[in-house]
DNA sequence: TCTAATGCATAAGTTATTTATGTATGTTTG
DNA sequence: CAAACATACATAAATAACTTATGCATTAGA
């Protein structure tokens, strides 16, 4: 990425912006692993990217850590391959992650709950 | 609040619990404050402690900097009163506020929007 | 051929929050 | 009636997640 552009993104998202997605990064990588199995970290990101129409970009500084981190806490395992010359490392979910998914989700469906009830923001989810 | 106590329940909520919050402090405040139109410290700690059913305690440690730090961004005003012998430090919101809690409404929805979306848990909101 | 995109990585800095205190008054209870 | 608890403020140090800023290497596109 290049650094004006950078720059400039910054200076257009102003400040604030996005400080609600801090604590939810490892809870969506947990869950997009749980749904579709295996996948790359630069793959995990285009895919967020896209599903919240580039809303939410996960910034690699935070992604690898955070998937070393998952795979430490024994959550994810890790496989690396080549496509041609260049690698990847696949991760998918482990048993322990499965079960530490379904209490992520509790905890974000709480979140989420406390969250409309505290500010009634009207949401239309139809 | 006694030592042992916290001790005990931290150790309950073992780690991890509530680390989605992180971010929406001062959009809460904002919006009671928008709502409610006058509150102290302590009084914004039992409210929404209330309303998210003791899910979501705000600590001291994170209240009453933050508020200052709001003042101080000129989102909010404070008047001091005395009941009996007791301080009592007022808050409330101001115009650049007000401005201020649209944006942060309009972040929020898209935040939850995109969490739905990302983890589409199928929150029955009826 | 230069730039952008793909794909990994990590170290330093930032910052919101937790943890741990401190002070003081008012209220309840054994 | 003393101890514990609730009310009400405050702040400093530690933690941890994240951003920012790099670095390296391969591949695609203008």
């Amino acid at each position: 990425m290049h650094k004006l552009f950078m720059y400039v993104c910054s200076k257009f998202n102003s400040m604030g912006t996005n400080q609600l997605y801090k604590g939810s990064l490892s809870t969506i990588i947990l869950k997009l692993l749980g749904e579709k199995g295996r996948m790359y970290g630069y793959q995990i990101t285009q895919e967020v990217k896209a599903i919240s129409a580039g809303e939410y970009m996960i910034t690699e500084g935070a992604l690898y850590p955070m998937l070393h981190k998952l795979e430490a806490q024994g959550l994810l395992t890790v496989e690396i391959e080549m496509t041609g010359n260049r690698m990847r490392k696949y991760y998918s979910i482990t048993k322990n992650g499965k079960k530490e998914v379904v209490d992520r989700m509790t905890e974000m469906e709480s979140f989420i709950r406390n969250m409309q009830s505290l500010l009634n923001p009207k949401i239309d989810l139809a």
